[in-house]
DNA sequence: TATTGTTATACTCTATAACTATA
DNA sequence: TATAGTTATAGAGTATAACAATA
């Protein structure tokens, strides 16, 4: 909690693993998700539930399949992941009428509504932890890791 | 580990989550971390072990505490690191001269001999995951994501 | 009093395998 | 035979609080 007196300018900011991209998005990301989930305290929500409710609430109508394999987690965890926002009454599970081994996740009314509240929270927060970067910066930021995010 | 047929160039790309720059850092770090470990796994270390083996073995003589802080990991979750590390003889704990209370991580012979064969495993990899982006558009990665991860 | 490293512990997250119902 | 969702479970990762030694 209390920093300490970190803002000594880290003396390992120096090292090659400082300049390794891997290790740069991993604390970025540690950062940003503190933060993230900080605000989202308060909706009751964390970057993962957030993350599938964002996706339950737009109109692509995904099956928790696919829901796994875009947040990158397992299959099995989107099933907790889901329970807990079925149960709050945030999203429900439609069978998939083209396909009945499969759900399709949708938000409610409910759901939308916080989510429209779990957005600005958020968006609130990545400004903040974007702070030192100007808005074509972040263009650039985001654009390049669509790329890497998304590489076939 | 089949990826079924996802080459289907994901559907739910076009949603609102898939431009949140907190998102698109989540998911190229899990890509790339995976690709990682896949490959320090012949050296049997991991991305985390990897990292303190790289501070350990840079001149920078870091205490455990500036390992956590360094790595956003806690400081009760160093000494299991670190203990590993330690067991192998890839790194020791100094006694710090200065503060009798601190013990400095450094890298044996060993330790830097097996971190050398890291770096060009971790940087193939991370060749790989970056496959798409030009050599300019890493460096302008690096840069942004710097200022990202150590913003004040 | 405060801090470093440590331990113990509880909690969360993640991965694996097995099951069911569909295809 | 293969896939979607589910369950159970074990393993890894993470956070909290407390203690000893030192500052």
């Amino acid at each position: 909690m209390a920093e300490t007196h970190t803002s000594s300018r880290h003396r390992l900011q120096s090292t090659d693993l400082a300049t390794e991209i891997e290790f740069l998005m991993a604390r970025a990301r540690a950062l940003g998700t503190s933060k993230a989930n900080e605000q989202l305290a308060a909706l009751n929500l964390k970057a993962r539930s957030y993350a599938v409710l964002a996706l339950a609430c737009s109109d692509s109508r995904p099956s928790q399949r696919e829901l796994a394999e875009f947040l990158s987690l397992d299959a099995s965890q989107i099933v907790a992941l889901v329970d807990g926002l079925e149960s709050r009454g945030l999203v429900v599970r439609e069978p998939d009428t083209s396909d009945r081994r499969s759900n399709v996740i949708v938000g409610t009314p409910e759901g939308v509504a916080l989510y429209e509240r779990a957005v600005s929270v958020v968006s609130a927060a990545e400004g903040k932890s974007l702070g030192s970067l100007s808005e074509t910066e972040r263009d650039q930021l985001r654009e390049l890791l669509a790329r890497v995010a998304f590489e076939g």
